[in-house]
DNA sequence: GATGAAAAGACTAGATT
DNA sequence: AATCTAGTCTTTTCATC
């Protein structure tokens, strides 16, 4: 799906504030709110805006101790069974299969640390995992929920506008 | 901050869905728009909920490429300083300190390989860096964009509920 | 094919009970 | 916390470019 530079605007303005009106959003686009609201319907129907959420402070509702576990598994095994086990486990808020060592980097999120542990031994549990190796967070520095959209198409090269 | 299961349910619902209504979410969980706006004014003002934003395809804008690379620092960077350093590279969609053999692990998102080799090469060249280690990232199995809300305090010993 | 204008219905936000 | 009310927003329809 091709992106005009309203479009890219109007993904940001919701990426900033995702609550905020379309009549809002078109006095800063130069659009009227319907004219908007046929650009977002179209955006979230042909998945570019996968949908709208809250950011909650992790901290706040119990979420206190994260961890980021490399992955070593046997042979041959599949990027799909890969992501069926990952999403099994309720600690998993992210999965990736890596170039490196490992075959693949889980992010965990727990309430405490016996919360963790109990979440990465059942993902020690899963048969196709030889060993892992574990990070724990001491600290989350930076964050980006949301992936930061391009402003500059074409001219950037590899670094997203502020 | 308390929250009580209401305050919970909100959130929860918020996270799925942060332009629904408040009429809306006061329907599943018994309660008025009005006494929702309160409830959700008050997460918002006490820093529970930072804000709303709305989910994007990273690959639909542009940004295909990432990478999860581990930092090894000289004898004593503190927190701050990585931080700070995290915060100047745009590349950089989160960062943490953690535990093992690193120092820290930033996730780096770019547009093409291109774009995350140079964002790479600048991350190398803060002063504090001894060396990094790369995972490229193959394929992104699982990405819970939001922390999932607890849903059972209290009896929740580290996963979180569906 | 996309935009703007207008109208009906729904929602928000503040005051009151 | 619910109800009420005024003001605003959303969403559909329709005409226009």
């Amino acid at each position: 799906m091709r992106l005009d530079p309203i479009d890219q605007r109007i993904i940001a303005l919701l990426q900033e504030d995702a609550r905020s009106s379309y009549a809002e959003i078109g006095e800063r686009v130069a659009l009227s709110a319907p004219a908007v609201k046929r650009r977002v319907d179209r955006l979230r129907s042909s998945g570019v805006i996968r949908g709208y959420t809250a950011l909650v402070d992790p901290g706040a509702v119990g979420w206190t101790t994260e961890a980021f576990v490399e992955l070593f598994c046997t042979g041959r095994t599949s990027p799909a069974q890969l992501k069926a086990a990952a999403l099994r486990h309720p600690a998993v808020v992210g999965a990736y299969t890596i170039s490196g060592e490992a075959d693949a980097l889980v992010h965990l999120r727990a309430m405490d640390m016996s919360g963790l542990e109990e979440a990465l031994e059942k993902l020690r549990a899963e048969p196709f995992v030889t060993s892992t190796r574990s990070m724990i967070v001491l600290s989350r520095l930076v964050e980006t929920l949301a992936p930061r959209i391009v402003q500059d198409v074409g001219t950037a090269k590899g670094s997203p506008a502020s």
